[in-house]
DNA sequence: ATATCCCATGTTATGTTGTATCATACTTCG
DNA sequence: CGAAGTATGATACAACATAACATGGGATAT
């Protein structure tokens, strides 16, 4: 048994738990996520699920089922470069906060980190200081990760 | 003479002194972007400059000028909402640290705010600890603005 | 067991955002 | 003037995302 599918067991039981199913090709789009150790876009999922597994599916489906994982808490969004990744924590069983989240803008590879609570909470009332309500302390950050930091340099 | 037209006039002693030129559709769309208090798509920036000036402009031009505009640091690229803003510092002189952002999901509405600078060193040393070097510390976040909160409430 | 309902997926079309490319015009400077 | 560099025009297309309606499949109640 592969990391990857005591990974998705691990989902699975979870989605059980929540009353959701996470069926076949939900399954296998949530293995290539976790396959890749980038950030993938829509498209990008598209091509490796058929390239996983032989079989073609639609963005449409793509995105549909992103969705899903995403409100299932199995994968986040990463609104500033419009990828996908799997949740780092999925097979943990402790609660997490929100994630931050290190992108290397050259290979999209993503870190998720836990930033202290009391710079998040400086962050929040900064926002409250001028009119905002933060909607999500999820933060997105660019960056170079080591690897592409030495191929540039 | 309008607000618009002193903040452009400082845009276009900003580019002599650069070296580069602001020239008229420059102008134009720059002053687009300052008469909206919200963040605008390169698409809309293509209807206002039509509204205001009677004049059609290509999402091609606009993209090439706003391109420009940044690189000038005359506008900020949001990259959370794929939206641009003027630089809320253009008239004034004295230099700015990379800026933080806090966006209205609901009306774009963008509050360009400056953050404790030990709290972006934290950040800073947060990334380099997992091995990412951050490219820039400008940091975007999604939230709602006070008109926004009381109109959901 | 079958009728029914809910959810998942298929299918197609279309909307939105962003770039590539090559042609044309304008500015500056020798 | 003429050459070089920059700005814009025009067109096509790539990439990203959703709308709308049809079909299928699994669970449950009677």
């Amino acid at each position: 048994m592969t990391s990857i599918d005591v990974i998705i067991s691990r989902a699975e039981e979870r989605c059980k738990v929540q009353g959701s199913r996470l069926t076949e090709k939900r399954k296998l789009v949530l293995a290539g996520l976790i396959s890749s150790k980038r950030a993938l876009s829509a498209y990008e999922l598209v091509d490796i699920y058929q390239a996983q597994n032989g079989k073609t599916i639609t963005p449409m489906s793509v995105y549909r089922i992103l969705a899903f994982l995403e409100g299932e808490q199995l994968v986040h969004k990463l609104n500033l470069a419009n990828k996908y990744v799997a949740c780092a924590h999925v097979s943990c069983d402790h609660a997490h906060a929100t994630p931050q989240f290190l992108i290397c803008s050259s290979c999209s590879k993503v870190k998720e980190i836990n930033i202290d609570s009391a710079l998040i909470d400086d962050l929040t009332s900064a926002a409250s200081n001028v009119g905002y309500k933060l909607i999500t302390s999820q933060l997105e950050m660019n960056g170079l990760c080591d690897d592409c930091l030495v191929r540039v340099a």
